[in-house]
DNA sequence: TTGAAAGCGCTAACAA
DNA sequence: TTGTTAGCGCTTTCAA
């Protein structure tokens, strides 16, 4: 347990590293046809190009990002930022999205900062604009009235949004849940049903005000009978969500739709306790799915959305952006209705 | 939904950043004066410090990363490296050891670059490492053979790993897994349990060994008769776990013990299901807790270790890694047994 | 206690 | 097509 430990130096490290001076010099050229050809800017003959590139190879040389970013102001850093309060159902949807970020910022040959901020609480991601750190941010969810939003729009850097932000002049990258809702909204309502339930989480977030649109929308659209939609919001802890089943059922709602899978989950195991069938009883459906709810007994009818593509694109967008090209403003991806046992 | 934006260029932004230079210049001393006034490095009047501090302040200047690290070869960034592979229920651990990660690091005005990694496909660690794009990593879980290990070794870069390894020489920072895991079973056997069984995940991850380790140490220490112990591991799916409860209670064990919450849950998922009553029928008690256990009904005994503690650790010790300060090769941090309902 | 000057490794005008 | 020459913004000898 206490063996001891001694590094060598950074000096000692870095003086194995090879410079672009040293390439120029063993062939014999200068640095900025070595630059020229690594970086395929500027004129350069096949040949010395061709040579230049098999030398860097072999001795395997990587040009200092340090230097480069020093040269063109560039960190080569994209920053992640995802709110610190995430819980356990959000993380596999920022890690997948982050997946997809990771995948097109390699390519560019950028890596990824992250950085976990609370609402109000701006510190960590005002280091990391303020020292430049980062060439530009995807920020995860969105609130309604979002500080990090307000002081990126602040500070000019170049940031894109996964989810919706109903501050102006930010580009956002969203699935497309308002449509989504409304259709398996619809399709409960077509398949018979008259009388059903949303329960939804925090009215804070953008996302399910919007999910929350597509359900109305859904409702009025199909001419449902006002009295016959309950919609409860807010299903923070487990005891908001019973509460909310119980009102549900005691209505006698044939069906209960939820806004995601944490809440889907708490319902199953409330009308599991208390010898509910799904769907023989009651019937459920969530506008967002997960492993959880699709490798339920009998799997839920859900929403599915892909978050690496969420990632993808954002990260293009962000690019596109820094590269001081035209982008959308709001780019929308779709999603799949997934009908599944708890409706049948 | 079409909105057109178009961003301002790099050189747009850049114009309005201050620079050491300006900082000199604005009080008629020397680059090298400011320098010194900020860095705290070589002898400076104390006059001319707080001068330079105060209009730095006003002026919110911030040296250049990029520049700083140039000259000192350093990134100012440390390397947080992820299983590619984490589910849902490592998630939350990996969070956690960021937050103290990112707290130590902070302080020390370094940022996380994350970079998730698959087994056996080390392609984006190297780039971190290769590119010198971190002074430093922390590796999440580890792995029996672990393959970035090895390569870290060789590129002989600072690095801790959080867990522990069987390769020699690695800085490892953990929890007394075999200490803690003894004791608890020692508790549950000195409560009267006579048959028990283990549950266990992927016997490659070197915590399940070392867990295990324990278990065997407190069985064998209490001089429990060998065959009323039962050990099932590589319980990786639903499948898996369901048959080894079935044969542990064809076995007829007083009690279950889970290696992680993941297992724990699906157990108890499963004797829910056949109406078995915890802990009148069977107790169980896990060697790793978590929200899903201990909001249980009843709730789980479980060891608790406090994972941002480790994180703080790894940090604390990475950057001493860094500075050249001699570390211990293997930290063990504590744990608490928390003796809950379910083993009443 | 302060400053001048060189240099970190790279890019980009401008010349040739 | 290639090279020369200034920087990028900061640190760090070395000298004053």
């Amino acid at each position: 347990m206490a063996g001891q430990n001694e590094w060598t130096t950074t000096k000692g490290r870095e003086q194995s590293r090879i410079t672009i001076g040293d390439v120029a010099e063993a062939l014999g050229i200068s640095k900025t046809t070595v630059s020229r050809a690594i970086s395929g800017k500027g004129r350069i003959g096949e040949q010395t190009r061709q040579r230049v590139l098999a030398y860097i190879e072999e001795n395997n040389y990587r040009p200092n990002p340090m230097a480069q970013g020093l040269a063109q102001s560039k960190t080569y850093n994209i920053g992640w930022v995802i709110p610190g309060d995430s819980t356990i159902t959000d993380l596999p949807f920022f890690q997948r999205c982050m997946i997809g970020i990771s995948e097109v910022a390699s390519k560019e040959n950028y890596d990824i900062l992250i950085s976990m901020v609370y609402d109000h609480e701006l510190e960590h991601l005002r280091r990391v604009v303020e020292n430049h750190k980062v060439d530009g941010i995807i920020l995860g969810r969105t609130l309604i009235d979002d500080e990090r939003v307000r002081f990126l729009k602040e500070h000019d850097i170049p940031f894109v949004v996964i989810g919706s932000s109903s501050e102006p002049d930010v580009i956002q990258i969203d699935n497309d849940h308002v449509k989504a809702c409304r259709e398996l909204t619809s399709i409960l309502i077509m398949k018979g049903i008259r009388r059903l339930a949303l329960i939804g989480g925090d009215e804070n977030h953008v996302v399910n005000q919007t999910r929350r649109r597509g359900f109305e929308e859904a409702v009025a659209e199909q001419h449902l009978n006002e009295d016959d939609v309950f919609i409860y919001m807010n299903g923070e802890t487990k005891v908001d969500i019973e509460r909310s089943v119980e009102e549900a059922l005691r209505n006698q709602v044939e069906c209960i739709v939820t806004m995601d899978d944490r809440i889907g989950f708490e319902v199953i195991n409330i009308l599991k306790r208390d010898g509910i069938q799904i769907p023989d009883q009651v019937k459920l459906a969530s506008f967002y799915s997960s492993d959880l709810l699709e490798s339920n007994q009998p799997a839920v009818t859900a929403l599915q959305y892909d978050p690496k593509e969420l990632g993808v694109v954002a990260c293009r967008t962000l690019f596109d952006m820094m590269n001081a090209r035209q982008v959308d403003e709001k780019v929308l991806l779709s999603y799949e209705v997934a009908l599944r046992g708890s409706t049948q």
